[in-house]
DNA sequence: TTCTGGCACTCTGCCCAGTTGAGTGCCAGA
DNA sequence: TCTGGCACTCAACTGGGCAGAGTGCCAGAA
């Protein structure tokens, strides 16, 4: 047989749709994907010719576009329309058609400059939310540095009344986490300032999820007297560390919704709807891979109510690791390559301005 | 003249444009409003006079309807159509045509129990928030309560390093604020603990703007080596306290926008926009009565974005007095009665859930 | 074998005219 | 002052016809 003058015969192939897909038929589905991005219509193969120097005529294109459908890279809305992507196709393209589009030397500038001028951890997130909204013209999401991450900078206690002890815990990303302790008895200057001291000292520096393990017998060191209330205090302070679920996240570019599409009330309120759960958000973030960064698209997607929608998101941290994830929601038919420039750009920057305070 | 007879003849009424309406034009104002907000369509004499038995036939309500519109209380889409209420027609119903719908008692005990759920201040308002979009199915703004009329319950300090420290202020409503300090010399334990003292001694329990007067003359009693030091830390305190912009807000339901007609994008857009800022809210809020509830209608609203919209809002306490707002934002076609019952029944009950913790 | 030009076919979208029906304004009479 | 009747207006719907974009297929060229 002559197929065996091929190197990427059937039998090698192991991936099993793409063999068909010669370099033109790829550059086909790239135009496609390109054009429908840009117009939001049904893109057909004359017009694909025109704008796109394929060097063959559009017939030519209309074999290569039905191959492409019985693939199930592209389809067609009705017989005589042009053809739209399918999720498998964004997926073809952005593993395999599109380069990340970095951003130009003066929107790099612009974003340092715009972050820099943040003065706390809030004012961090909210500028990163509010520029990675602007930058895509999308939904942006950001999580606040997570506390599961971060280490112990300090933590303080404060005695509002004899028994009402307030307990602050500051973590190296410079979030604040306070609660209030009720003590069993009366606790004086003398044991708070121990209390106060030991903590410091064996907890400090620590990652969260260590200092329950780390403190576990603490209360052994003291009086028998003074057992409860270190207690309760340690109660208190394990269960601050232990309400991740308490992590928080802000959105920015709501508006950027409404340039969705034509069939407005249908596709944008389960968006809204799922952009109001915290929960689903968290999730939403909480699939990223921590290093690089990841696209999901449409029916990836296991929030149902974001089905029609892509999610581009990455880890950000303020070293080499990542402590939280930051990300955007747009239509599947967004513009993958400079939306994924945008977001890579910014966690970047916020990763260096963390790192920097 | 027989006018004579009439006790509200022209020369004594003091609101011009009320008297031509007698009775039974503003039962029919009413029962277009009524009409219209259900139904969300132009609603003409026939109908009027089927749903509502006003005892009279379509003829005369044409009548009454031709009046009204020339008064501007009503306005016809086109000739040819029903009547549609105009701002000003809704601003008669609501201050004259409308009783507040008040809470049923179980709806009453869903509220309290609800609420009543809440483990700290956040949660509190994000409960708030959410159970009022519910309620009303709109776009709910809670503020969370405001520095400004709140106290002092404790101020800490807490060296981080030799010159660094931090300082975290603790209102009565349970807000925490913290700031760094960098200071131009290094502080010992001895001034902290001083300084924290007087801090605590001279302004604890005190409204925070009368703060900075109560504490200007400070730095004058300690030695004149401390005194930079005193003063970096009071500076640092003075701005937090004057940073009142940095109040917060809370949102929720944003996904009832989608209900809001049929001209979706151009009417949903420029409100998702106002929403995202932060200060446009503010301002909303802040322009509501103290002690009253406050309804803005449609074009009474400064904010352009927001003219296709009303606003029902009040303010909310831990006690007699108000510490913070929160509203409801609805498309001016609303449920008017019903919003204000629910507004003024949420509020109460987060006034009383904070006023227990 | 692969590409190309040509051709017939299929749809949607748009325009147009005609019809329907809700709703009005006006008027004369109770 | 209210009512019934009547003529009028205008948006919304309907159906037919037309134009245009796009396809699939086929026979012939490279």
């Amino acid at each position: 047989m002559p197929d065996d003058g091929k190197p990427d015969g059937r039998l090698i192939d192991t991936r099993p749709s793409v063999r068909p897909l010669d370099e033109r038929r790829l550059a086909v589905l790239r135009a496609i994907v390109q054009d429908y991005v840009g117009t939001e219509e049904p893109v057909g193969s004359k017009a694909l010719v025109e704008r796109h120097n394929l060097g063959v005529s559009p017939a030519t294109v209309r074999n290569d576009m039905s191959a492409l459908e019985e693939e199930g890279y592209i389809h067609q809305p009705h017989t005589s329309a042009g053809r739209i992507p399918t999720d498998k196709g964004y997926r073809l393209f952005v593993d395999r058609l599109a380069e990340v589009k970095p951003m130009t030397a003066p929107e790099r500038r612009a974003i340092r400059h715009f972050l820099e001028g943040a003065v706390d951890l809030d004012d961090v997130v909210a500028r990163t939310v509010r520029l990675l909204a602007q930058l895509t013209r999308q939904v942006a999401v950001v999580q606040y540095p997570s506390l599961t991450r971060s280490t112990v900078r300090h933590i303080e206690l404060v005695a509002l009344t004899p028994t009402k002890l307030m307990l602050v815990l500051i973590t190296n990303t410079g979030r604040v986490e306070q609660r209030m302790v009720d003590c069993p008895g009366a606790v004086g200057e003398g044991l708070l300032a121990e209390l106060r001291a030991r903590l410091n000292g064996m907890a400090g520096g620590c990652r969260l999820p260590e200092v329950p393990v780390i403190l576990e017998d603490l209360p052994a060191v003291f009086e028998v007297s003074d057992r409860a209330a270190v207690s309760a205090v340690l109660a208190t302070l394990f269960e601050t560390l232990a309400e991740q679920n308490e992590e928080r996240i802000m959105l920015a570019g709501t508006a950027n919704l409404t340039r969705f599409g034509h069939d407005f009330p249908l596709t944008i309120r389960p968006v809204l709807e799922a952009l109001e759960e915290q929960v689903v958000l968290l999730r939403l973030l909480g699939e990223t891979a921590d290093s690089e960064m990841t696209v999901r698209i449409g029916h990836e997607i296991a929030y149902e109510g974001l089905n029609s929608t892509s999610v581009v998101s990455v880890g950000y941290g303020s070293g080499d690791q990542s402590v939280a994830k930051l990300g955007v929601i747009g239509p599947t038919r967004m513009d993958y390559p400079g939306t994924m420039g945008a977001v890579r750009a910014v966690a970047r920057y916020v990763g260096q301005i963390l790192a920097e305070s």
